[in-house]
DNA sequence: TGTGCTATTGCAACTACTTGCGCTAACGGT
DNA sequence: ACCGTTAGCGCAAGTAGTTGCAATAGCACA
């Protein structure tokens, strides 16, 4: 079974750069997650495997995958970092004030968003970076 | 000359709250804003008047104004609250992550952004809650 | 296997906010 | 003008994330 993390130690290393246990920690927990995680839990997460773990390397090493791909940061509607692992689709999100739910925003959707922007400013949006929030169907009275 | 921010003192004292020096002061601070401000940048300006302004009691203000509707929050790119003073028409806004410049979307493409999400899951979109970021035109190579 | 270059780590300090709490001081009533 | 109630203040401690730097440890090469 091949998945994207088995090139890591690899690439990083072609790079000049190193494949350190830190590292490993951190790609063994994204390997086991799929969709969106905040910083906080991923760190968390990575000091049950290892308790010497320190926000700042996590956050390094995030930074690190986000160069390669494997991961994309974004805020969720408080502003707080939150991760997408391994972003197929990119995709905005839809975030619920009234009962916390988070929406993936369709394709289609997406692509008229992305379309109104170029068309009236020229701008090349990044939905994948935001979360837009409101309030669902169920929430609105 | 009568402004939104003449009516706070008794609005407050209304509601059974209080008209303190710091609220003045910081009401003094965003009178002269119009658009745009961050948090941080509004703290440094109160601090201009009064040495002894603290931040807690900044966003305590912020959020009691937010609620009278004379300032309205949102995040920046980077997750940081930024601060719409009278927000007259609501407005989303995009941030371009090559040259640093915001930019405000047009009322005509905001509805198009509403519709089409309001279309897809029903849902009711905040806009000018969010930064959208992506490339301007001049950035786009 | 050993050695040196240097990428990376972990610390500590710092920015941006948030929250609980005891004390102060607004302000409505007299 | 005074007084009592209690909203709001400032402090201090906590969360989330960032950054500079000295010490450590990958890993390429011999």
């Amino acid at each position: 079974m091949t998945s994207p993390w088995d090139g890591v130690a690899a690439r990083l290393r072609s790079g000049g750069q190193r494949w350190t246990p830190q590292r490993r920690t951190l790609v063994e927990v994204l390997r086991q997650h799929k969709g969106h995680v905040t910083a906080t839990a991923l760190i968390a997460r990575c000091r049950e495997r290892d308790t010497t773990t320190t926000p700042s390397t996590v956050y390094r090493t995030l930074d690190l995958l986000e160069e390669f791909g494997l991961v994309k940061h974004g805020h969720g509607p408080d502003g707080r970092e939150e991760y997408h692992v391994l972003p197929e689709g990119v995709h905005g999100h839809l975030y619920c004030v009234a009962c916390g739910a988070a929406w993936e925003i369709r394709p289609e959707t997406g692509a008229v968003i992305v379309e109104a922007l170029a068309s009236d400013l020229g701008f090349a949006v990044d939905l994948s970076h935001v979360t837009i929030s409101g309030r669902c169907q169920g929430c609105r009275d």
